[in-house]
RNA sequence: GCUCCCUUCGUCUAUCGGUUAGGACGCCAGGUUUUCAACCUGGAAAGAGGGGUUCGAUUCCCCUAGGGAGUACCA
C-alpha cells in the first residue's frame, strides 16, 4: 500500500510551499488509494510550540487534506535511542568532539584552499583515553554517522537519476552534543517503521536524502521511493524564503483566497499540466501526476489565486454563501437577488461587504459637470421605489425618449449617479435592491 | 569555493533531430449584454549566449552567463 507523509515541525505557520509539499503526499496517497500521514517533527524543545501544530492542523482541515494518521517524534524518542545503539554496534556511528567554532574554523580553512567544507574526521583517530579526556573537559560529543565513501544513486520521481559522491558531504551529525535527536535520525526511523513508501518533499533536501539512503541501508530499512519537487521562488525569480511572511496559508485565507483555488493551482503550478479551476478534491486527485513535473525553480504569484477565487465563487450557489450573507445582516428576502447581482462582481467573499454597503447605505453619486442636467432630468423621471425587475429598463426607456440620449451616454451617467462607480453589477437586478438612492 | 538541479511566449509548460514551436493562465481586441462584470471568439507573445556533432538542432555534447538549492550540534 501506498503511504505518504506529510512532517512539518510545529516551529511556525504553514505557507505555500509547506503546502505544496503536504498536496503531493496526500494526492499520491488518495490517488493510490494509500494512507496519507501528518507527523509532527517535533524533536527540538525549544522551538516546537504546541500553538504551532494547532494551527497546522486548523490549516490543512480548511483545505480539506484530511490525514489518517497523526504522529509526533517527540513520543518516539526511545525509538531513535534504539536506531542510535543499532548504528553504534555496525561501527557506523562515532563521537566527535569539536566544538561549533573549531568546526567553523576548520570550514574556513578548507574553503581558503579551494577544497569543500566536509568534515575532516579527525575523531575517528581518537583513542579511547584521547576520548575520556575530551568528555570530561567538554561533556559528550556528538555523534556522527559514518559514510561510506561511494557514490549514492537513486531514482528520483522528479529530477531522475541523482548520482551524489558521499565524499563531498560531511558525517552528518545525527545527536547533539545535550543528547537530542537530529532530523536526519528522526526522519529515516520515522519513515522505514511507518512503512512510507514515497517520500516526495523539497529539493533543499536532495543532499540529506543521499545520506538517508546510507542511514536507512544501515538500519536494515526498505529505502522508499524518493521525489523532489522544485522551490518556489517569487515572481521575480527571487528566494521565496524572503516573504514566505506574507505567504502563509492563514493570511491567504484571511485575504479570501478559496481553498479550491489555493488548491488547484498549487497541485499544478511546475507542471505541463494546465493551471485551470477545479470543481473538487477528487478532481483534483484523479488528474495528478508527479511525472508531469519539472525540475526548474517554480515561480509562484499570489495574484495567480485571485482569478481562480473568483471564478470559484461564480459558480457557487446561494446555498453555499448563505453564512457570509447572514453575517451581513442582508434580509433573507433580498439574499437571492443581491447573490445573484454580487455574484459575478467579486474576486473575494470580502467584496460582498462593498456591495451590500452600497445597497443598503446607498453611494455618493459621481456626476460629470456636463451630464448634470441629464441626471437630474431622469432622476425626476425615477418612480418611487419599490422597484421592480422591470423598473430599469422602463425607466431608462422614458429617459431615453424625453432626452435622446442612448448606449453608454445614456447609461453610464445613470450608473455612476447611482453607484458612484462605473462598473458593477447589472443594473436592471441593482437597481430594486437599491435602498438609498442618495442622488434624488 | 565545492556539490546537486535548472534555463522555450509575461507566467506554468509541450516538443522523446525535420513542427506554421502546441496548450493553459494572464494580457489585448472584437462579439454579446441598449451600461459594467461574467461569458464567447480572435490576437499579440518564446527555446539565455557561444562553440561543436549532424544533411538538418529548441531537441545531443562542451563552454560561458544567469537562476535555485545544499554545504548546521535547523528542519
Amino acid at each position: 500500500m501506498t503511504v505518504t507523509r506529510f512532517a512539518p515541525s510545529p516551529t511556525g505557520y504553514l505557507h505555500v510551499g509547506n503546502l505544496r509539499t503536504a498536496l503531493f503526499n496526500y494526492l499520491i496517497a488518495k490517488k493510490a488509494g494509500g494512507q496519507f500521514i501528518l507527523r509532527l517533527d517535533d524533536t527540538d524543545p525549544a522551538r516546537s510550540k504546541p500553538e504551532y501544530a494547532d494551527a497546522i492542523k486548523q490549516d490543512l482541515e480548511w483545505l480539506g487534506l484530511e490525514w489518517d494518521r497523526v504522529e509526533t517524534q517527540s513520543s518516539r524518542l526511545d525509538r531513535y535511542a534504539d536506531a542510535a545503539d543499532k548504528l553504534r554496534a555496525a561501527g557506523r556511528f562515532y563521537e566527535a568532539f569539536e566544538t561549533p567554532t573549531e568546526l567553523d574554523l576548520k570550514r574556513k580553512k578548507q574553503l581558503n584552499m579551494g577544497n569543500p567544507p566536509v568534515y575532516d574526521r579527525a575523531a575517528l583517530d581518537l583513542s579511547d583515553a584521547e576520548k575520556d579526556a575530551l568528555r570530561a573537559e567538554r561533556g559528550s560529543g556528538v555523534w556522527r554517522f559514518k559514510l561510506d565513501h561511494a557514490r549514492i544513486n537513486w531514482a528520483d520521481g522528479i529530477l531522475g537519476d541523482i548520482s551524489i559522491d558521499a565524499a563531498s558531504v560531511s558525517d552528518p551529525v545525527l545527536i547533539r552534543g545535550d543528547g537530542q535527536v537530529l532530523y536526519t535520525i528522526a526522519s529515516v526511523v520515522d519513515d522505514t517503521e511507518m512503512g512510507i513508501t514515497h517520500v516526495v518533499r523539497g529539493s533543499d533536501h536532495v543532499t540529506n536524502t543521499a545520506t538517508q539512503i546510507q542511514i536507512i541501508e544501515a538500519l536494515g530499512g526498505t529505502v522508499p521511493t524518493f521525489a523532489h519537487h522544485s522551490l518556489l521562488t517569487g515572481p521575480q525569480g527571487e528566494a521565496l524564503s524572503k516573504r514566505l511572511g506574507t505567504l502563509a496559508l492563514r493570511d491567504l485565507r484571511e485575504n479570501g483566497v478559496e481553498p479550491l483555488a489555493l488548491l488547484s493551482h498549487m497541485a499544478r503550478i511546475g507542471s505541463s499540466d494546465p493551471v485551470e479551476l477545479r470543481s473538487s478534491m477528487a478532481e483534483l486527485i484523479e488528474g495528478f501526476d508527479l511525472s508531469r513535473f519539472g525540475a526548474a525553480p517554480t515561480k509562484f504569484d499570489v495574484d495567480d489565486l485571485y482569478p481562480l477565487t473568483a471564478k470559484h465563487l461564480h459558480g457557487l450557489d446561494l446555498s453555499a454563501v448563505t453564512t457570509d450573507l447572514e453575517a451581513l445582516a442582508i434580509p433573507s428576502d433580498l439574499q437571492s437577488a443581491f447573490w445573484n447581482v454580487a455574484r459575478d462582481n467579486i474576486t473575494t467573499r470580502k467584496d460582498l461587504a462593498t456591495w451590500w454597503v452600497l445597497c443598503r447605505d446607498g453611494a455618493d453619486p459621481v456626476i460629470d459637470a456636463e451630464d448634470a442636467d441629464f441626471v437630474a432630468e431622469a432622476l425626476g423621471m425615477l418612480p418611487a421605489a419599490p422597484h421592480t425587475d422591470a423598473t430599469w429598463s422602463e425607466w431608462t426607456s422614458a429617459v431615453k425618449e424625453a432626452t435622446g440620449r442612448k448606449g453608454r451616454g445614456l447609461f453610464m451617467p445613470l450608473r455612476k449617479a447611482l453607484t458612484g462607480m462605473q462598473h458593477g453589477p447589472d443594473m436592471g437586478q441593482l437597481l430594486p435592491l437599491l435602498q438609498v438612492i442618495k442622488a434624488k
